[in-house]
DNA sequence: GAGTCTTTGTGTCATTTTTACACTATCCAA
DNA sequence: TTGGATAGTGTAAAAATGACACAAAGACTC
């Protein structure tokens, strides 16, 4: 029984995928990237899913999520975490994500339990890419998606209330926002992510404090109002700070 | 291809594990539940494992956590929260595994991705409990264990991480503890997971803000010193404040 | 070029929370 | 009765929070 060798070669897993929830910010609103399935499902269900796909015999979680998330959307060198895994025994077989499952999988009927991961990029930094599976990827916002194809919504909402976590003990931002901002996309940011307003005085004191951002001595050109300062994050204390974590962003 | 009705039956799914991180506390030091590999395994590799088995293919992860802690350990009934997947191609294949792989797993060999749960119970409500896999399972100090079977040592932390997260937003305490306690066994408590000295003024002044206690009009009786109150949860509040949450349990 | 529109940017005060810190009370045992 | 051990308690200074309103700057229109 020496199956290791066998093992060791690349073969798909069938039994094991990873999903990938991309966050964007559109300088609004928070967004999502999502993969269009086309007609091929439109019958009754959705035709958006989350980028996702089997995982290779010998990758890890991290690396399948890499990898999947480059094929089917063309971002690399993404820094993804991990939500969690999802695993109901019926996650993929409702019948509206039946003929999809067909046209992309050998077994269409396995089960499969899924890992989820997350990551936050640029929007600017994603040029949308059309690859075999998936007709089309692009951002949407978050709260206009009320539906998604298999557990997939289930799967954004984790990842929405990981991100709530996540933002009251590290910095967010970095990887979301243009390298020169203001301070009001950034407080935009931050109440799209906690998705509830915020006092914008106390806000500016707060994030002032974390020490984090350099004043550009620039200003917004063009606006209709008046122009905004321009910052940029100070990579190193963001980096510290990120490491480190605060207890509370307390809002 | 009709392989729905295959699969539907109960057949383990070679590729997906469930492990168990069972948090105790002797009134001292935080403990997990470890069980004890025997001599199979003693010739260089830890003999100490967590709880776990392969899933079955009709069973969610939840439940198959569930099930395995049973059959492991005889606890049953146990609020389960997931910790993650831990998906390394070789998590299971250090040679100091491979005599007990073979001895429990009609494919050794496979390659294992496994999702850990976490969970608190009260140490009085396990009785030590032999089973088919382990010869012993009993409640070993964190603190004292530097190594575990496979990748268990991994996921140990990352529960232990988990669990740090979790006292800052929500009580701790009522799972862990007997029924009546006083409040230094709860100071300790909050001590041994956050694995730092805790002020104790300042920590009553805090917990008792929570108003989740009811100082029960007794008094600990033989012990060499000032009697302590005894306390007991108000388990009203004590769920309200679970299902809440509260923003940080600052220390 | 005056007026309007829109968003920026700023400070204070009252309240709450945090932190640091030390001594007396009570029981058991010797 | 004394010694050893832990329980139990308060305060004051510093920091953080939350609520709140108006002037300044530019673009556009007429």
């Amino acid at each position: 029984m020496h199956n290791i060798p066998k093992k060791i070669a690349s073969e798909l897993n069938p039994n094991v995928s990873v999903d990938c929830v991309i966050f964007g910010f559109d300088l609004d609103q928070l967004t999502v990237l999502v993969i269009d399935r086309g007609e091929i499902s439109a019958a009754n269900g959705p035709r958006l899913a989350l980028p996702g796909n089997l995982i290779y015999d010998n990758e890890n979680l991290d690396q399948a999520a890499s990898r999947v998330l480059e094929e089917l959307t063309g971002l690399k060198d993404i820094y993804l975490e991990q939500v969690g895994a999802f695993g109901d025994p019926f996650r993929i077989h409702k019948e509206s994500d039946r003929e999809w499952l067909k046209s992309i999988r050998a077994q269409p009927d396995a089960r499969v339990i899924t890992v989820a991961y997350f990551s936050l990029v640029k929007i600017s930094d994603y040029l949308p890419h059309a690859s075999s599976f998936a007709k089309n990827a692009g951002w949407t916002p978050v709260n206009e998606i009320s539906e998604l194809a298999f557990d997939h919504f289930e799967i954004l909402q984790a990842a929405k209330d990981k991100l709530k976590q996540k933002i009251k003990i590290q910095p967010i931002g970095f990887n979301l926002l243009p390298e020169k901002f203001t301070l009001s996309q950034l407080h935009r940011l931050y109440e799209s992510i906690l998705d509830k307003p915020l006092d914008k005085r106390n806000f500016r004191r707060k994030i002032q404090k974390l020490n984090i951002l350099s004043n550009l001595k620039e200003k917004q050109r063009g606006v209709p109002h008046k122009p905004s300062s321009l910052y940029e994050f100070n990579e190193e204390k963001y980096q510290e700070l990120t490491q480190m974590g605060f207890d509370n962003f307390g809002f």
